[in-house]
DNA sequence: GTTACTTCCGTAGTCAAGTACGGAGTCAAG
DNA sequence: CTTGACTCCGTACTTGACTACGGAAGTAAC
């Protein structure tokens, strides 16, 4: 196979951006990706730029942004004016604070109830099953 | 209408829950509620046994079970024979800390790109930007 | 030049937890 | 005894991020 670094196949690319192939195309249907030309009677090919571009949506997902606001964050991806990309951050930020505090409270609850389960042994009913019913 | 405490029909029974209809009947399918018996060419009805039950529901999903999780705390609610619920309740425990974790991570990461976004101004590109290439 | 993998492309399915819809049948009020 | 609201039931749709399938065409290896 001549897949040099700028010549990939879709099934190299996949595996050089860690993702599966599929993954790819469903990419390129939300226009995440753009499908390079294909030559006359012949198959795509992928270069490092591309590699690239789905690294960075990869790194964005670890952060919480989902598809659509990657699909934003990538048209600003020359840096030249951020502000935009800044706001994005800032909402996915909030939303991150907020499922947080949920979680928090959720461990809190959990956890006591799990000890609380613990420690009621032999005592009548069971804490833990009492307290979903409030 | 005749909707005492004990003959509520669904739609009643839905708004004591504090739940939508097509709730009741999707729990129904689920089998996390049982349909009443239906008279002959009538109407069924709930009690207040039912309205608990959803609550059950409810709560446990606040506390982050799934409903096939909240299914399998339904079979121990008479709460005899806890062990099996306290330990759903630690794999719940454990998946919150996991998640938890996660978002933690996810908020330093973005707090700290919003800060470096904030502060970058006139320097020549976005570290926001920059850093979803890492 | 045949075998065996890939690519291409469109469509369809997955998961969770519901929501929506359409056409009966039922019920209470006026 | 009709109107309008509600119930019943089955089926299909929703969201997000993929994953799977099927058949034709391209390509690589021996
Ligand atoms: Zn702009
Ligand atoms: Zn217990
Ligand atoms: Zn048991
Ligand atoms: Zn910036």
């Amino acid at each position: 196979m001549e897949n040099d670094l700028e010549n990939l196949t879709i099934g190299a690319f996949g595996k050089a951006a860690g993702v599966n192939v599929e993954t790819i195309r469903f990419y390129q249907r939300k226009g995440l990706l753009q499908e390079p030309d294909r030559p006359y009677g012949s198959i795509r090919r992928y270069g490092q730029a591309d590699v690239a571009r789905v690294k960075f949506v990869k790194s964005a997902q670890r952060l919480g942004f989902s598809l659509d606001e990657i699909g934003q964050l990538l048209k600003l991806e020359d840096g030249t004016h951020c502000s935009e990309a800044a706001e994005l951050a800032a909402l996915r930020l909030a939303d991150v604070r907020a499922r947080l505090a949920d979680l928090m409270r959720m461990e809190t609850v959990l956890s006591r109830l799990v000890s609380e389960c613990n420690a009621h042994r032999g005592s009548v009913s069971c804490p833990l099953i009492a307290a979903l019913h409030g």
